[in-house]
DNA sequence: ATCGGTTCCGTAAACGTTCACGGACTTCCT
DNA sequence: AGGAAGTCCGTGAACGTTTACGGAACCGAT
């Protein structure tokens, strides 16, 4: 099984392989033209006439001839791919920004590739950035809601340009950073809350681990504020439903149940949701809630959730344009993307007056 | 603003940049051999005293050098990177097994780079897997949840070995494919609900246009078969809640409603079991539900949903080996991963007898 | 002292491109 | 007719490695 070695540059699969690649030489010999020249019309320089560009087109197609990257790097020491650096977790909001990431690259030319990290973030980052660097990446995007992740990229070292998507996080000489306006968000939701006439409306926040957990109740805060209402009652948890659900269990028991939450998360959302459903407590008729995220299925939750939702394509082509824009020495725009709250029906107006009033 | 041009290396922003990259006769310089010296204990050949590898070293960490990755893979025509491909779709499975899979790669010492392809597969496919080929690559591994896009790689050519993830699809020459046991996790579930005595058991099915639809619906199937029980009622959707709700709205209406359901997805049945809670059938004790995929947060639906877990990080352990072992020439074992049951409170013992029985 | 064998290290060619030069034609003007 | 100015194209060097080859220095044995 294991004595069988392969000749180098063969591989085990049959099919309609090519036997070595072809190189520009080749192209220049069935084109009957010198090497140069194809190299000219494969960067479509000036100084070529329309015949022998033909001829030349025709050689590449006939031979399947394709550009070695490799080598093109080695010469032009820039490349045309990028690099995204994000944390390992699967989570909603990471997840669908890299998704979209590498389809506006795509689209812009540019091919990705990816790498995580994981915990000590001092010695991975650094590490992570390295490689990209190695793999010839012209920038480097890295998506970093953590805070301990966002800290240790401020103080890599890297030498091509780093961007940071990260929400509220401020930017370094060395990395910029780049955002949805998460805080706006979080105030859309707890404004659509107030309008609704509540005003005890506490927050299951996320983790202050990360970005987005703080800039959230940060959003919370500043609306309560706004509207000269006092701040509601705050926990702070782990993004998990596990969490909420338990916390929310403790509400009740401790009969401290608000007449509206603002959830930083769907997830979180649903623990509590379920924590109140199965104690009697309706939402939306007892208490509204409202989430963050969109995250599928959450139009089918019980009750179908109000959240606010997050533009990643938008974000995606934003941040993308914005490094470009730094690999090439231009300036950009830099305004945050703005999230958009989607009503539905786990809140509602508020019928009495809040308890608590005195 | 356009002006403006970076001179060729440099880049726009500060720090504690190196001015130029270090290559291997800076290193052998400053350490006092020649270059074919670094380059011996870079590649740690055997032919270099200790004293001298030691000095190497440490000019290396004093100058900070890194290899060229662009200028290795030129003269070895070999690369240290793996392709990963993959419709765009954000769906639970599909990411969850390529995050794992960058995972492994890390860890085995490759970096990869992902590109999605969208929706005329035939010409989408076939460029991506070029465009993966001249990045260098050694091999790609495609995850590819659709029947078309699967066909679309079984009619494409490359020069590398081509691995495919996708549910009980077949291997041919060219491409070998590597899966989950999807079917036995859907006849897990199956089994599960008729163990509980149900007699009864519909299937909320996936789109067929889907090898994981495919394949769960011939998993319930055959269940129901190895137990002597009738096919029971199977209705095919598009893994959406809002299709599941509809469709369970519908089966109530038409008095339709099985005394319990198999559901293609957690999503499916997120969505169905609203439609059946908004009408007063309660689950579990009206109706059984399990879904499939183990989302986050499936454990605080209302209620807890059962459902069958696959272990992506298995997974992507198993094909990474499959594939590292076609690069090689080596034969490597290939038998699925099982998912596993997860038994919640959705699902529960059948009380009466079914309505239906003669 | 000479020789064969090790051990270590330097040298040159090659990988597939890009890019700056410069040369061979053609064309057009005076 | 004799350039000058274009237009097109070939040539050579360079990018940073790896690898095969060969040579210098040393060793112990004859």
């Amino acid at each position: 099984m294991s004595g069988i070695t392969v000749p180098r540059g063969a591989n085990g699969h049959t099919g309609p392989t090519l036997r070595r690649k072809p190189t520009i030489n080749d192209v220049a010999e069935v084109a009957g033209v010198s090497f140069g020249t194809v190299s000219r019309v494969l960067n479509n320089a000036p100084d070529v006439s329309a015949a022998t560009r033909e001829r030349v087109l025709q050689a590449i197609k006939d031979i399947g001839y394709r550009r070695n990257r490799a080598a093109t790097a080695l010469v032009t020491n820039r490349s045309t791919s990028i690099g995204l650096l994000s944390d390992g977790s699967p989570r909603f909001g990471p997840v669908g920004t890299l998704m979209a990431l590498e389809n506006v690259a795509r689209k812009k030319g540019y091919a990705t590739t990816v790498i995580s990290v994981e915990k000590p973030y001092d010695q991975s980052v650094q590490a992570a950035l390295d490689t990209l660097d190695d793999t010839g990446v012209g920038g480097i995007i890295v998506v970093a809601p953590l805070v301990d992740m966002a800290s240790a990229v401020w103080n890599a070292s890297c030498r091509v340009p780093v961007e940071m998507i990260a929400a509220g996080a401020s930017s370094t000489p060395k990395v910029f950073t780049y955002s949805e306006n998460q805080e706006l968000g979080a105030r859309l939701a707890t404004q659509h809350l107030i309008d609704l006439g509540h005003t005890d409306i506490a927050h299951f926040a996320g983790s202050m681990d990360w970005f987005d957990g703080r800039v959230r109740k940060r959003g919370w805060e500043a609306a309560l504020g706004d509207a000269g209402l006092p701040p509601g009652l705050c926990v702070e948890g782990d993004w998990s439903p596990r969490w909420a659900y338990e916390t929310g269990l403790r509400l009740v028991r401790e009969g401290k149940v608000p007449q509206a939450v603002f959830a930083a998360s769907d997830h979180t959302a649903l623990g509590l949701i379920r924590a109140f459903t199965e104690n009697g407590i309706r939402v939306p008729e007892d208490v509204s809630v409202v989430g963050f995220d969109d995250i599928e299925g959450s139009d089918y939750f019980l009750p179908p959730l109000t959240t606010v939702r997050q533009d990643f394509t938008a974000l995606a082509l934003m941040s993308m344009e914005v490094l470009l824009g730094a690999m090439e020495g231009r300036e950009v725009d830099r305004t945050p993307i703005a999230p958009t709250l989607v009503v539905r029906e786990s809140s509602i107006r508020a019928t009495s007056p809040s308890q608590k009033d005195t």
